[in-house]
DNA sequence: AGATAATGACCGATATAGCGGTCATATGAT
DNA sequence: ATCATATGACCGCTATATCGGTCATTATCT
């Protein structure tokens, strides 16, 4: 037992509360059902209760296929502009160092 | 062994690319190294690595705190922003009938 | 009102994610 | 050129998330 209990920033829990809320109003708009939306994604109904709750030990895969059968939009609004998207990370991580040198602790922290 | 392999769709495949890319960037941007990171969020370095990756197996909390650690907004530009957006999406559900009935399928995932 | 289904909550078993470590290599600073 | 370290890749162990089920309650349809 190495870590029993982990905390998350105050911001990370609220964008899960909102993830999960945004995939519970999506599955409540189309009419589905916990039963029927778990079983699209392939998952159990306990595990989407815990989506739907913002809680987060979930694989983010899980989430995101949910978010994604029920219209939630993950970044971009059409799912065609991920792949340019990823191209201009890309491309700036290339004009980035290759290997981060020095600059240890400085984002103020430690102040 | 129930389900070894798992398949994801490729709007999640690429999302999580794109999550994964733009924590790698804003790591670099601040001139930290995984080994740093790793340690404000409070994971193995090896962890942090699957999360650039975007490997969909890793909890979404620890992904999502990586990235606001690195400057990654979450849905909403200013985090001040989140708890407004929450109000919004449960007044919504608020508004629709609590049990989804009905509706078996029409998703046209079977045509 | 009655029937049926959805939801909320819980639980044991088991597959597995994260940890923490190692090693080789690449990279940047001096 | 040298050296320190960042990165990439890998691995066994252990804590644990997911599954798949149950049960009680609530909500919706006829």
């Amino acid at each position: 037992m190495k870590e029993h209990t982990r905390s998350y920033a105050r911001v990370t829990r609220e964008a899960l509360t909102m993830m999960g809320g945004l995939i519970r109003l999506g599955r409540k708009q189309r009419k589905m059902s916990e039963t029927d939306l778990a079983a699209r994604v392939g998952i159990a109904r306990s595990t989407l209760q815990l989506i739907e709750k913002g809680h987060p030990k979930v694989e983010i895969g899980l989430v995101f296929e949910a978010a994604i059968l029920v219209g939630v939009p993950l970044f971009v609004d059409e799912p065609s502009r991920l792949a340019p998207e990823i191209s201009r990370i890309d491309d700036k991580l290339a004009l980035l160092p290759r290997s981060v040198r020095r600059a240890r602790s400085e984002v103020k922290d430690d102040f």
